[in-house]
DNA sequence: AGCACGCCGACT
DNA sequence: GTCGGCGTGCTC
C-alpha cells in the first residue's frame, strides 16, 4: 500500500507518494511524519493507493516514519480548509499549519553538538574569529549544543566558521529527529481495592501510610502522597511491591492560569433580551444572527443563555473574541457559568497548553472554547453554535502570517457547513455585516428602531448572501441605565481663544469635577500611527491625494529627510508645503501625540490626578492586562490612559467620565474604511462611561467637529452612519460593494522589488484583457506607505474587482517572483499599509 | 527550509 | 589546476 502526502514544505508543490509499512494502519486525514530529501517532516495523508503510479521509480519511494495524531479531519473540516485555502489564495499546507496546533507538523532540525575531547589546547588560535566566537556560544550552553538556525542568527557568516570547525572534527552535526508536543504525564498512587489475603506483612510505618492513602480516598498524587506522608518514593515503591498500591503514569492537562471564579447563575433577561433569545435558541442549522446591541446591553448574558441548552444537547459551542489576553473578563463570566466544560485557546499558550486545549477539543465532549481568530478552526466535532463577539474588531482580520483569513468570514463558511448558527455580536457592527443583516429584516424577529429602518429599505442595495439571515438589536442598557451624552469639543476654537493646551476647557473642567466626586476615568488616545496627517491647526483642512479620496500620510524616511506626502492607494506623493493651502496658515501639524506626552500633560497639569498607563507598552507581559484593571478597579488610580485597548469591551462601572483626546488621527488613517472604524472606536469607547448606577459622560476632543462621522458618533446613531457611509462605498466600489485584493512584495533588494512589481502588474493587466467577465482594476504598483520595514522594501499592487466578480486566479504570479522578492496576497485586506 | 549541484573567481 | 564562494533547483 501507499499513501499520498501533502508535506509541509514551502515550495513543494502537489502530494507526494510514499509507502505505508505492513504495521502502520494509515487513513486519510492522519497528520504524518515522513524523511523528506535529508530530513523528516511533517504531512496530512490524503489518498491511499493500492498500486504505485506508473511514473514513479519504486526506488525513489520512501516510508512513512510514525503517525503524529488521526482522526483529525471531518469531512466538512476538510472543506472548509480547503474552501480558506482557495478563497485566499494560499497553499493549502499554510491553511492546515494555522489549524494545528504550532509544533505538531514537526520537522527534523539540524544542530551542531560540541566536542569538547578534541580541541587541543589553545586550539581556538588556529581558527578565525567567527569559529572562535561559535566556539564560546557553544561552550556557555549547558548541553554544549544548538540548533544550527540559532548559531545563524547569533553570528553572521557562521556557516564558514561551522565548515573549518567541523573540518577539524571539533564538533558535530546531526539531524534531530522531530519531536512533536506529546501529553504530559504525572505519577499517581492508587490503594489497590482489595488488600488480598496473601499480602506480605507491614511494618508500623507501612500500615500508617496506608492509612493515611485510604483517608485521602486512596487516589492521588504521587508528590501530593509523598507531603501527606512525609514519605519517600522508595517507601511507596515497595507498598507497591508488596502489592498494596500501583504507582502508574497519568495523563494530565496542561491548562492555562485559571482564575478561580465563584459560580454564578441566570440572570434575569430585560424584555429585549428575552425577544433575541427567543429567536436564537430555536435555531439549530445554518443561519446568521446579527446581535446588534448598544454598549452595556448584556450580549453576554444572551451567548450564555443560548449555550446552555446546546451544552445538555451534547454539542459544543465556540466563542470567538478579539485579543483575549484583553477581555479576561469575558472568559471569567464563562467560567463562573460552565465552570471545566471552558477552556480557552489563544495564541499566548505554550506549546503543550494549546497541544492539550487541542486535543481535549477532538475527545468530542460537549465544551465551550473561547478563543481568538485562530480558534475558528477550534476541531470541535459537534459543534451546535459559533459565536463571534466584537465582530467589527479589526484583529479578526490580520496582514500577516498567511493566510490572511478573515475569523468572521471563516466562521461563515464554518457555520455553513457545519449547519450550526453563528452569531455575530457588537454594538457597532460592520457596515458588511450590518448589510447582510438588512436583507432579511422584517421577516423575522427585529426589534426596536423601526423608524431608521424605513429610511434604509429603500436605499441600500443588498449584496449576495445565501444563508438565512436574521438582524436582532437590543436598543437599551440592561437596567434601564442610559447611554451617556457625548459633548464634542472644537479644537480649533480653543486654539483661537487661546488655549495651546491639548486639553480644552470643557475636559478640564470635567477632569476636575470628576475628581472631586471621587469617580473615575479613561483617557483615549488614537496610538501613535504609522502614518501621520496632516493638518492646520488654524482652519482643519487636511491634506488629501487628487486622485483618491483619502488623506494623505505624512513621510519622513530619516531624521535629515525633507518630509513629503504620500498617497498610500495610487502613490502619488508631493512635497510637505509650508503653509496651508486652504488659509495660508503657516501652522501645520502633523498628528500623533502618544500616551507618554498625554501623561506628561496630566502631570504637569492635575498634579493631584493619579494615572495608570494603559497600552501595548504596559501591557507586554502575561497577565499585566488583569494586574492593571485591578488595580485600576481597586481605586488606585483615577485616570486609565490608554490606546485601541480601551476600546475592547472594557466593563468598569465606577467609570463615569471618558475623554478623547483627539479624534482625528482616527479619521484620516487613509485607508477606506477610516469613518468606519472611527465610528466603531468612538462608539465603542463612549461606551465604556456610565455603566455603573452613576451616569457617564463623554467628550471628544477634534479639530472637524462638522465631519458626518463625528456628528454620527454625537447623535449615536448608527443607522444614519451606516446609510450615509454604504452609500460613499457603492459610489466608489469599495466594500462591500466590490473586492479588494492586495498584493505585497518585498525584498532587500530595492530595485528587485520595484522591477518585480512593474513585471506583475504587466502581467495583471494582460489577465485583466484577455478575461470574458467584467474584470479588475489594478491601482499601482505604489510603494508601501513605510516602504522599508525589517530591511525589506515593499510595494503594492491593488486590485478592485466588482462584487460579482470572480476573483482571478493569482498563483501564476508567484512564479513570476524571482527568488528574493516575496509576494503575499492579501484577500480583502483591512490594512493597507 | 535545507542541501545538493554547478558555475565562476582567487589562489597554489 | 584546485579550492571554495554562493546562486538555482529538487525533495516521493
Amino acid at each position: 500500500m501507499w499513501v499520498e502526502v501533502l508535506v509541509d514544505c514551502p515550495g513543494a508543490q502537489g502530494l507526494y507518494t510514499y509507502r505505508l509499512p505492513t504495521d502502520l494502519p494509515v487513513n486519510p486525514g492522519d497528520i504524518l511524519s515522513i524523511p523528506f530529501g535529508r530530513q523528516v517532516l511533517g504531512g496530512i495523508a490524503i489518498r491511499l493507493l493500492r498500486q504505485l503510479p506508473p511514473d514513479l521509480d519504486p526506488d525513489q519511494i520512501r516510508t512513512v516514519e510514525t503517525i503524529i495524531s488521526r482522526g483529525f479531519f471531518t469531512q466538512s473540516y476538510w472543506d472548509l480548509l480547503q474552501r480558506a485555502a482557495q478563497y485566499y489564495q494560499t497553499p493549502l499546507i499554510q491553511v492546515v499549519r494555522t489549524a494545528l496546533p504550532p509544533g505538531l507538523l514537526a520537522k527534523s532540525q539540524r544542530r551542531i553538538r560540541l566536542k569538547p575531547e578534541l580541541i587541543p589546547p589553545d586550539g581556538e588560535a588556529f581558527v578565525s574569529p567567527t569559529a572562535r566566537h561559535l566556539l564560546k556560544l557553544l561552550q556557555q550552553s549547558k548541553t554544549r549544543d544548538y540548533t544550527w538556525q540559532y548559531l545563524h542568527k547569533q553570528q553572521r557568516g557562521a556557516r564558514q566558521g561551522l565548515q573549518q570547525l567541523l573540518k577539524r572534527g571539533w564538533v558535530e552535526s546531526y539531524l534531530a529527529s522531530p519531536q512533536p508536543p506529546h501529553p504530559k504525564l504525572r505519577q499517581a498512587v492508587i490503594l489497590a481495592t482489595t488488600p488480598d489475603t496473601l499480602a506480605e506483612p507491614l511494618t508500623t510505618r507501612q500500615q500508617d501510610i496506608l492509612t493515611v492513602l485510604r483517608r485521602q480516598g486512596g487516589d492521588l498524587w504521587l508528590s501530593d502522597a509523598l507531603q501527606l506522608c512525609r514519605t519517600t518514593t522508595a517507601t511507596l515503591k515497595t507498598l507497591a511491591q508488596k502489592g498494596y498500591l500501583v504507582i502508574q503514569p497519568r495523563q494530565v492537562l496542561r491548562v492555562g492560569e485559571e482564575a478561580v471564579v465563584t459560580p454564578d447563575r441566570l440572570k434575569p433577561l430585560t424584555p429585549h433580551q428575552q425577544k433575541v433569545l427567543a429567536v436564537i435558541e430555536p435555531l439549530n442549522h445554518k443561519a446568521e444572527v446579527l446581535l446588534h446591541g448598544v454598549t452595556g446591553s448584556g450580549k453576554t448574558e444572551i451567548y450564555l443563555q443560548a449555550i446552555a441548552p446546546r451544552l445538555q444537547a451534547g454539542q459544543s459551542a465556540l466563542v470567538l473574541a478579539p485579543e483575549i489576553g484583553l477581555t479576561p473578563q469575558l472568559t471569567d463570566r464563562f467560567r463562573r457559568r460552565f465552570g471545566e466544560q471552558v477552556s480557552v485557546y489563544h495564541s499566548a499558550l505554550s506549546e503543550g497548553e494549546r497541544y492539550d486545549t487541542w486535543r481535549q477539543m477532538l475527545s468530542g465532549q460537549p465544551q465551550v472554547v473561547i478563543g481568538t481568530r485562530s480558534a475558528v478552526f477550534a476541531p470541535l466535532p459537534n459543534l451546535g453554535l459559533i459565536i463571534l463577539d466584537e465582530e467589527h474588531d479589526s484583529s479578526f482580520k490580520q496582514d500577516y502570517p498567511s493566510p490572511c483569513y478573515h475569523a468572521r468570514t471563516v466562521a461563515q463558511w464554518r457555520a455553513d457547513l457545519e449547519d450550526c448558527p453563528l452569531i455575530l455580536g457588537s454594538a457597532t457592527p460592520s457596515l458588511e455585516s450590518w448589510l447582510r443583516g438588512q436583507r432579511e429584516q422584517g421577516e423575522q424577529g427585529r426589534q426596536g428602531t423601526q423608524n431608521a429602518e424605513q429610511r434604509t429599505k429603500s436605499k441600500i442595495q443588498n449584496p449576495k448572501s445565501k444563508i438565512q439571515n436574521f438582524h436582532l438589536s437590543l436598543p437599551q442598557r440592561i437596567h434601564a441605565r442610559p447611554l451617556s451624552p457625548i459633548q464634542i469639543v472644537d479644537m480649533r476654537q480653543e486654539f483661537q481663544a487661546g488655549n495651546r493646551s491639548i486639553f480644552s476647557r470643557s475636559l478640564r473642567q470635567a477632569l476636575e469635577a470628576m475628581k472631586a466626586a471621587g469617580n473615575q476615568g479613561l483617557l483615549f488616545i488614537h496610538r501613535r500611527g504609522h502614518s501621520r496627517f496632516v493638518s492646520c491647526r488654524s482652519c482643519g483642512y487636511v491634506m488629501e491625494c487628487p486622485h483618491c479620496d483619502v488623506s494623505l500620510a505624512y513621510h519622513k524616511p530619516y531624521a535629515e529627510a525633507l518630509p513629503t506626502l504620500r498617497c498610500h492607494y495610487c502613490g502619488y506623493g508631493r512635497s510637505h508645503p509650508p503653509h496651508c493651502p486652504e488659509c495660508g496658515s503657516p501652522y501645520l501639524k502633523h498628528f500623533g501625540s502618544g500616551t507618554q506626552r498625554v501623561i506628561h500633560e496630566i502631570e504637569q497639569q492635575f498634579s493631584d490626578l493619579c494615572c495608570i498607563r494603559f497600552d501595548s507598552d504596559t501591557t507586554r507581559t502575561k497577565g499585566a492586562h488583569r494586574a492593571l484593571l485591578t488595580r485600576f478597579a481597586q481605586g488606585e488610580a483615577d485616570l486609565l490612559i490608554g490606546t485601541q485597548m480601551l476600546t475592547k469591551g472594557l466593563d468598569l462601572p465606577q467609570v463615569t467620565l471618558v475623554g478623547v483626546i483627539a479624534a482625528d488621527g482616527l479619521l484620516y488613517m487613509g485607508d477606506y474604511w477610516a469613518s468606519e472604524r472611527t465610528f466603531q472606536t468612538l462608539t465603542q469607547v463612549a461606551g465604556r462611561a456610565g455603566r455603573g448606577d452613576q451616569p457617564g459622560q463623554v467628550i471628544i476632543q477634534t479639530y472637524t467637529p462638522e465631519h458626518p462621522v463625528i456628528e454620527a458618533v454625537k447623535r449615536q446613531d448608527y443607522e444614519a452612519f451606516a446609510i450615509q457611509e454604504l452609500e460613499q462605498r457603492q459610489a466608489l466600489n469599495y466594500p462591500p460593494y466590490g473586492q479588494l485584493i492586495l498584493l505585497r512584495l518585498s525584498s532587500p533588494n530595492p530595485t528587485a522589488v520595484k522591477q518585480t512589481a512593474a513585471e506583475l502588474t504587466a502581467a495583471l493587466e494582460q489577465i485583466a484583457l484577455t478575461g470574458a467577465q467584467p474584470t479588475y482594476k489594478i491601482l499601482g504598483p505604489a510603494p508601501a506607505p513605510i516602504l522599508r520595514v525589517a530591511r525589506r522594501y515593499r510595494w503594492h499592487i491593488l486590485l478592485k474587482l466588482p462584487l460579482a466578480a470572480k476573483a482571478p486566479d493569482l498563483s501564476p504570479l508567484r512564479q513570476m517572483c524571482p527568488s528574493g522578492v516575496s509576494l503575499t496576497i492579501d484577500v480583502e485586506p483591512l490594512n493597507l499599509a
